[in-house]
DNA sequence: CAGCCGTAGTGGTCTGACCAACCTGGTGAT
DNA sequence: ATCACCAGGTTGGTCAGACCACTACGGCTG
């Protein structure tokens, strides 16, 4: 009657493949993906989940803080762990640890990336883009020439192009250029870019992006942004290459 | 001399915010950002780590797994934990898990970023591609058109576009497309597609695809691959809304 | 009826133990 | 001298149980 020997015993659980919590994390998302698991809803319990798949909690802790890094789940002390509303902007988060851990030539490649979308995003925003929107990205626009101070330009430019990738009406898009926008990343490329005066030839490359929204041309739109973007990649590559 | 009072220890570690763990995933973060850990370098043990940053081991093991999950780090049993080659594939896995638990709306949003990408990418793969390159793609295109198992066909047609990323000389890009075409992600949008006898116009697709590769002509490649991609999304569209 | 407060429930953290895989270095046979 | 083997230490993986911190719910009080 020792059932101590080394079997499975667990029902019908699914073999041994990989570590305790790998498979705990797949069960979750598997939930998920199957739909038993809808977006806002509260799972059970952490001791709970640790018993039903028949793990220890220090291991199912760890699966759950896994999934809610990703963005997948979301955990409130005091009263339970929750599944996202599995948004874009959820799950994307994540993507700004890419830009931010990123260097040298990937750093290139990322602002390619960004340089296709952005043109892209900026040229369906000059098509679809509403008064109110197109206010809201002149305000930042304007905010933006009107001080000396780095810190609130920067702050200002993300939120000018954050504006225009949200009238581009793709929220996944939109997500992804948040991420290759991040804080920290911009933050590291600009410092350089912007100590050899460049804020003259930002400021007109913006006022031309600004023009095609007003004018809804979307291949002047396109065509602004990607030089836009183009100039920073191209300086960059300079930094790098020699 | 008495130490083990409950004080803060560790020299000028940041203050309370947020999680023990959070602030451990952080610190680790920072580390390899501020260049303090290159890739593939090994890091001091778990149990160091926890006593260095005055934490559990429980808390340490969770920060660690966090960043396990999204690529950053590498847990090897018995070994040690190493830094990742930080490269584009490592952090950019975790992007499947946006398209495998992605539904309605947002399936179009993705798929509409994957043909803004795709394109561009195949329209530089044109330009770009060698020889030897071309025969791979090849190899696949002929694979799929020479069976009938779907699971074949989806298997090369995978493996045909992954190529032509390649050939696009951006990993990051190319890692991208890797999660927007990831297994589960295009067997369940596919299963639906393809069953209304679409095999004939893929086939097509595919091959003025080749034919601009061929060709080296990267408008030509642009269009056949937006077009490719577009059937799909145009497809999925009305599936959804009627 | 409104507001306070206590208590049960839940995530957050810690401790300490043991298991399993890896790696190193020594030992012995060839 | 060389190589195969194996024994022990190091390190990640897992487990168990305890306590803390916060939340939410419901009864009690004014």
């Amino acid at each position: 009657m020792d059932e101590t020997a080394p079997q499975k015993g667990t029902v019908e659980t699914a073999p041994q493949k990989g570590t305790v919590t790998q498979r705990a994390i797949e069960a979750v998302k598997a939930m998920i993906a199957e739909g038993r698991l809808e977006p806002g809803q509260r799972l059970p319990t952490e001791r709970d989940l640790a018993a039903r798949l028949g793990i220890s909690r220090s291991s199912m802790r760890e699966a759950i803080r896994a999934l809610t890094v990703l963005g997948v789940l979301e955990a409130r002390h005091g009263s339970g762990i929750y599944v996202t509303q599995l948004e874009a902007g959820d799950l994307l988060e994540t993507f700004g640890v890419v830009a931010d851990l990123s260097r040298g030539p990937r750093l290139v490649e990322l602002l390619e990336v960004r340089r296709i979308l952005e043109s892209t995003a900026t040229a369906l925003a000059a098509a679809r883009i509403t008064p109110d929107q197109l206010a809201e990205v002149e305000k930042h626009l304007t905010a933006m020439n009107a001080t000396d101070d780095p810190e609130e330009i920067l702050a200002h430019d993300l939120a000018f192009h954050r504006e225009i990738a949200a009238a581009a009406g793709n929220d996944t898009m939109a997500a992804i250029l948040e991420g290759l926008s991040s804080r920290t990343f911009r933050a590291r490329v600009w410092r350089g870019y912007q100590e050899e005066g460049a804020f003259a030839r930002t400021r007109r490359e913006h006022a031309a992006i600004h023009r095609a929204l007003v004018a809804h041309d979307p291949e002047a739109a396109r065509a602004a942004a990607a030089a836009h973007v183009g100039e920073v990649e191209e300086w960059l590559r300079t930094q790098l290459g020699g």
